[in-house]
DNA sequence: CGTATTCTTGACTAAAATAGTCGGGAATAA
DNA sequence: TTATTCCCGACTATTTTAGTCAAGAATACG
């Protein structure tokens, strides 16, 4: 798990779709020009988001991108994965090379850390960012968790 | 918030200083064998948590670094934050020149969901990951999120 | 039909961040 | 006094990020 700016950048532009898009698709260039992203960068980031079935395209005029889903289906961490490719957490890459087993307990322990934050975003989507501005979560459990993060 | 590799790295080194330091102080040269992290990353990334007086050093032979405070009171959130310093999260750096305050709403959102990571983090101590291989947390309050969230 | 619009793709580039190297210190325990 | 260890700054290679450019395909609309 990988979280830096292009994640930020994806979030971005899919909350601006999320907000803007209702029976219209939105273009890439309406997005560029709202948060001000390149729109060649924008084309790449959206040809990823495309691949793993998050948006879907229309060309020509009055054409661009929709949501796959609603925004209520549609998770941060999903929007992350699909942009941000996670490199390979572990040194030795599964293979156990090791010495005396000390390497493997800090990677497994870093890997249930990260397996935590990927969990947490999960559970946060589109739709919650929308209402409330993040502050609140749609369903019970996401509930629970936003409660009790005691959000600023 | 920036989550890369480096944090990683750091919240590894951590890690291992808390599991092998007990009242000897533990030498980067024995982290870097153990991790396999080139000494030299690792010397840079000690004075930055040296700064932050999450450690605490000693020269000489038999030197080397210790925990500043107990592993119970060193959260996750601290060590990220202080190798990986943050980034401007907005576009307009709080200038407010965002056309029609659309911009500056996404940013809000952004900066929200930032901060719900950041209070997350802040919540797992190494302890945590130490006790139970961070699957459960020690503080009333981390048990709630931790089991909220249903950990692999 | 023709044309403007918009996605689609791939190759390329500049700038920044990351990861690592090197060399010379200063402190200190033994 | 010597080996060990932290300390510090400058330097470099590699990778990633962000952005550019150009050509092409689909399609709505007049």
């Amino acid at each position: 798990m990988k979280l830096t700016t292009r994640g930020r950048y994806a979030v971005t532009a899919m909350l601006d779709l999320a907000i803007n898009g209702g029976k219209r698709p939105v273009s890439l260039a309406d997005i560029s020009g709202r948060q001000e992203i390149s729109l060649s960068y924008l084309e790449q980031l959206f040809a990823k988001l495309r691949r793993e079935e998050l948006v879907t395209s229309a060309r020509g005029p009055g054409g661009g991108y929709r949501l796959a889903r609603s925004g209520a289906e549609i998770f941060v961490a999903e929007i992350i994965d699909a942009v941000d490719e996670s490199v390979d957490v572990t040194n030795c890459q599964g293979k156990g090379n090791c010495h005396h087993g000390e390497t493997c307990l800090t990677h497994h322990l870093w890997e249930d850390l990260s397996g935590q934050i990927h969990d947490f975003l999960s559970q946060i989507s589109l739709g919650d960012l929308m209402e409330g501005r993040g502050r609140r979560g749609s369903t019970q459990q996401s509930d629970n968790v936003l409660q009790t993060l005691s959000l600023r």
